[in-house]
DNA sequence: ATTAAGAACTTAGCGATGCTAATATTGGCT
DNA sequence: AGCCAATATTAGCATCGCTAAGTTCTTAAT
């Protein structure tokens, strides 16, 4: 029963990919599995339960290697560079902004691993949180607006480069985190 | 064809807070309204152009005020106020982030004015608009990830104050864009 | 007053959806 | 062999977005 459960997952992801989040049924999830729909309900107890995993394991998938402590120099690096990921996986899928923004965390993902770069760094614990909540919650909004834009037939004044524009808030924040740790 | 428009927007407003985004029907909404469902295809050509619209009304009714310029007086002020006010808006209707995360402008809402207070001030203009930009997609993210957490039984460290919170990385981007304009 | 035009609404219905219930089939373990 | 749990199937309910065809109501020009 947990055996086949990642890779229905996974199949729901490229599902997602050609149908889109509204084009996302579970009777074509079960075709593409060779299953009749209501196969899926041994694995989920309902839609929203798969889709809550699917938003998980797309970002867990590319937030994992970044949590090496090997490749960890600069806290403030480390955050600039998990929120590119971020930014970059939620784009990588079709709506995958909008599927993140629309779940909710499976297990609680404790943010105690998440802090604690920052703690060392000498953050007080709250601003540690908040600066992680910061980060991720700029991200997220910066890909579904980039994302719902697709294809927007450039406007006089939609001139805008997404990933500068995303870099400049990023820079913003980092930058003033960096400004309260002498 | 224009005069019940805005009338069947707020009422599907309200429904939009007994019901629910998933619960949102065009059969419930015409029954609101003392119609049949297929009725409301006469004023919106899809459901998702009412979603549009809905998202619209939502925060210009709540804007409006904001952008006069009577009102107005340091730019920083007038643009953490209008963080502020975005994010309260999402927040007081149910799934109000969520709804706008799903929506696309109805119009090209110009930026232009916008802009202005930024470019009086000394901005570049692309400074000016990466700046609104930044904040706005701040808010939204902050709102989206605040309402859905709604009664999540707050784990351990779940000790986050959702309005430091975001006051937290306002300040930041607002202090931030201060330091560019000396 | 008559007519034409258009907006607003109704009814009927198609194809698809999420989900439940009841029933079957599989596959490893003792 | 026999059992148990995991896994899948079929049938079907209620609801959904949306289309098509036809109706009523308002308004304005003749």
């Amino acid at each position: 029963m947990v055996v086949r459960r990642d890779g229905y997952v996974r199949a729901a992801l490229e599902l997602l990919d050609e149908v889109g989040l509204d084009g996302l049924s579970l009777r074509k999830l079960g075709e593409k599995l060779g299953v009749q729909g209501p196969a899926l309900y041994t694995h989920f107890k309902s839609k929203q339960a798969l889709l809550d995993q699917m938003a998980e394991t797309m970002l867990d998938d590319r937030l994992a290697p970044l949590d090496d402590p090997a490749t960890m120099t600069d806290w403030a690096e480390w955050l600039a560079e998990r929120a590119r990921t971020i930014r970059r996986t939620l784009l990588s899928y079709r709506d995958g902004a909008r599927l993140h923004a629309g779940s909710r965390p499976t297990e609680q993902s404790s943010m105690t691993p998440l802090i604690k770069p920052l703690l060392e760094a000498g953050f007080p614990e709250q601003d540690a949180v908040y600066a992680i909540l910061t980060v991720s919650r700029y991200t997220l909004g910066c890909a579904i607006d980039e994302q719902q834009h697709v294809g927007d037939e450039g406007g006089i004044e939609h001139q805008e480069d997404p990933a500068a524009s995303f870099e400049f808030g990023l820079q913003l924040l980092i930058s003033g985190l960096r400004r309260s740790t002498p």
